[in-house]
DNA sequence: CGCATCATTGAACAAAATCAAGCGAGGTGG
DNA sequence: CCACCTCGCTTGATTTTGTTCAATGATGCG
């Protein structure tokens, strides 16, 4: 039996994000602390994974901020997903060989490379450890989902609204605050890409929620004075976050 | 061992789509083809799983179309996908207890259950099968993630050119024909909640699509005369539908 | 200091929604 | 059997939403 120090942070982001969607036992908790990461310091706007790559490893994200973006022929860009720590943004990789869409920072982040080899070992040993990344992997599309009705029926108002929402209660869920606001990094040009409106609507429709008095964003953070009126004006219901624990199978 | 009779269509289906995905071994398909199924036909706009739902077994669509979708209190409507014979769409169910979205029939069609239990089973005894499952739902994902690309990024021409290759291309995958055309039950009003557009637009640009000779839609039925020029008018790239078939692992 | 990036503003324009109405095919009840 | 009703498709007119173009601050960094 090894030494039970005590988790590196990478490995406590790991494990908490796993707690945050199963229980684990005592031995799948020690194995996590263990499992091999290479931790790497990304700049803003450094791409980690591209559009067409054949990943050998997954990507933790440790701290910081990424998001998961296409690039159309036409030069247009949309941004499908924002993600937090604890967050494996590049999980498919592990069953889908070609990246059909790239990896770039949104801050400066601290990642955590584990290699497919050694999550496919860890999977097949400890089925509970597969049914959480599997089932990550199924929020992941979830959220997929409520983007897609974001950008297809929602106004520009609730979806700017609804992302802030999203990204609070993810945060909460892996113990990270986000209640009363976070860090923003996000530029008014970033958001017009992940909801489908250019930067000058972006930044009319803050002005709005600025004078709603809905937020407050300045200096790269967000604060939210009163969550519950956010969450209102954004019709956001974060069910399909599936923050319920699963039933035991 | 049990008789080598010929699987009954629902079970050919399965294996199929599943053969689509990976390579199955004759141990694996012969298990495949006795897997209790329990059929059923489903009338068009009949709703097989209402979002809120704990669902207890999965739907496996036979013959026919099916759709996701939400509905807003706003009482505006997003369809999320549409499924083909083969498709499970309600696979998640499997991780996620609790529906997001509802599953309805956008033609007559015939779907089979599978119980939870069952697939659990099967999936802890064949790994092979689990990987094909779980790889599944990581291309439903992907399909999402060009969804909202689509919705956010792409003209309305191009989305609705976008949508009719990717059901020509589904088809293909599961040897359903398709390359010159397919049943196409879809009403217009469908088309607008699915690609965020309203009907009288769908409409306008059906029919500049007509003009330009990319498509004939009569009678339910969509004719492409020329793929590859429909292709290019929507900027397809079937990248996304990750038709190659993984290494193994 | 000079350059780059981000935020902001105004004005003109375009895309698509909304409103309103009519048409035709299929299904149904009297 | 046919009048009637509904649903899906189509068209025109109008309005809204959001884009594009263009320019100006503000900030930060080498």
């Amino acid at each position: 039996m090894s030494n039970l120090v005590a988790p590196r942070p990478e490995h406590q982001r790991l494990i908490r994000k796993l707690e945050s969607i199963v229980d684990l036992g005592p031995e799948e908790r020690q194995v996590l602390a263990e499992i091999p990461l290479t931790v790497r310091n990304v700049s803003r706007d450094e791409v980690i994974v591209r559009e067409g790559d054949r990943p050998t490893q997954c990507c933790l994200l440790v701290d910081g901020m990424l998001c998961r973006y296409k690039v159309l022929s036409t030069g247009a860009r949309q941004i499908m997903s924002f993600q937090v720590q604890g967050d494996i943004p590049d999980l498919q990789s592990l069953h889908l060989q070609t990246m059909d869409h790239s990896l770039g920072a949104v801050a400066p982040s601290r990642v955590a490379f584990m290699s497919h080899v050694t999550v496919r070992s860890l999977l097949r040993r400890y089925p509970t450890i597969g049914d959480a990344l599997w089932r990550d992997s199924l929020i992941d599309a979830a959220i997929f989902r409520e983007w897609l009705t974001g950008i297809g029926r929602r106004s520009s108002y609730q979806r700017i609204a609804h992302l802030m929402c999203e990204l609070s209660f993810k945060l909460q869920s892996v113990g990270a605050g986000g209640r009363e606001g976070y860090p923003f990094p996000i530029t008014q040009t970033e958001l017009g890409d992940a909801l489908g409106l250019s930067v000058v609507h972006v930044n009319r429709v803050l002005q709005d929620l600025r004078r709603d008095g809905l937020i407050v964003l300045k200096e790269r953070y967000l604060t939210i004075p009163d969550l519950d009126a956010l969450m209102e004006a954004a019709l956001f219901d974060p069910a399909y976050l599936h923050l319920d624990r699963p039933v035991l199978a």
